[in-house]
DNA sequence: CCGACAACCTGACGGC
DNA sequence: TGCCGTCAGGTTGTCG
């Protein structure tokens, strides 16, 4: 389930293997993901040292020395795998560093995508052209978003899954927000007080590093023997736990369906 | 602006 | 064992 944490992780476990290294080949195993791999992608990133790695949103992003970002997602099913004993018919990307590491980005329903952006134009390039504030940036906070959903009628559960207003929330963390913050998804995201508000940026920011620690935590499994670098288990509130009790109020948690995608959350607490 | 829906693609799972 | 329907993290576009 790649969402913001998921890919946070990610990030942080191909740190190690990619940092400082010059990449000796990039390699496509298939023309396309969501879309065409970049064309130029092998003359760009062939010989090229990584100078960072990043994330934006729920992009993961892989800068070099010559000015290049590669940008990936990881879609609904992508991961990396760390130096995989052998290749699959997923992994669609390899790429081999100059001390032999090779990380390989699996992605079965290739919903993910691949694509090299100059780094000093990052911001204002495709896809992060009219993208919101990271959740968990300073300027994510209550009167923010006071500002960014005035007169919105939409309910907010759907307004944070809009990432023109806030970049990198997902269905499941949205979720668990709104559980923390006893907010009901269907609210008027116009209609919420200031209080709220600040109540829901904290809920956000909460559930993400919540989550991000348990990634941090199940890191060192990343290399097991299978070689996966992808998603970790994680202690959700509401999402997935229709019938359980709510960890808030212990009424049992309840499930919609808005814009054909599932809703979890407690109708006693969450008004 | 809004909500609903479909499309992209594969795999996992439950029911029969 | 197998077949068939349903569902899943995200993004993008259309329609009324």
């Amino acid at each position: 389930m790649p969402e913001l944490p998921e890919v946070e992780t990610t990030v942080r476990g191909l740190e190690p293997v990619l940092q400082g290294k010059r990449i000796a080949s990039i390699e496509t195993r298939r023309p396309d993901l969501r879309r065409p791999f970049p064309a130029d992608l092998r003359q760009r990133m062939t010989g090229a040292r990584v100078t960072a790695l990043g994330r934006r949103a729920k992009y993961g992003l892989i800068e070099t020395d010559r000015g290049d970002t590669l940008v990936f997602h990881l879609g609904m099913s992508g991961s990396w795998r760390l130096d995989p004993a052998e290749l699959g018919k997923h992994d669609h990307l390899l790429i081999e560093t100059e001390e032999g590491r090779r990380v390989a980005l699996n992605d079965p329903r290739r919903f993910g995508s691949v694509d090299l952006v100059a780094t000093d134009r990052l911001n204002e390039a495709e896809p992060f052209r009219g993208m919101g504030p990271e959740p968990l940036g300073e300027s994510f906070e209550g009167s923010y978003l006071k500002r960014a959903l005035a007169g919105r009628t939409a309910g907010i559960k759907l307004l944070l899954l809009d990432q023109r207003i806030v970049a990198g929330l997902g269905n499941i963390y949205v979720c668990d927000a709104l559980n923390l913050a006893a907010i009901a998804p269907g609210r008027a995201g116009g209609g919420l007080s200031l209080a709220r508000l600040e109540r829901l940026a904290e809920s956000v920011k909460a559930v993400l590093i919540e989550a991000i620690a348990a990634g941090g935590s199940s890191l060192r499994d990343f290399v097991q023997p299978n070689g996966e670098l992808g998603y970790f288990s994680s202690q959700w509130r509401v999402y997935g736990r229709e019938g359980k009790p709510c960890p808030r109020c212990a009424a049992p948690i309840r499930r919609r369906t808005e814009g054909g995608r599932s809703t979890f959350y407690c109708a006693k607490c969450q008004r």
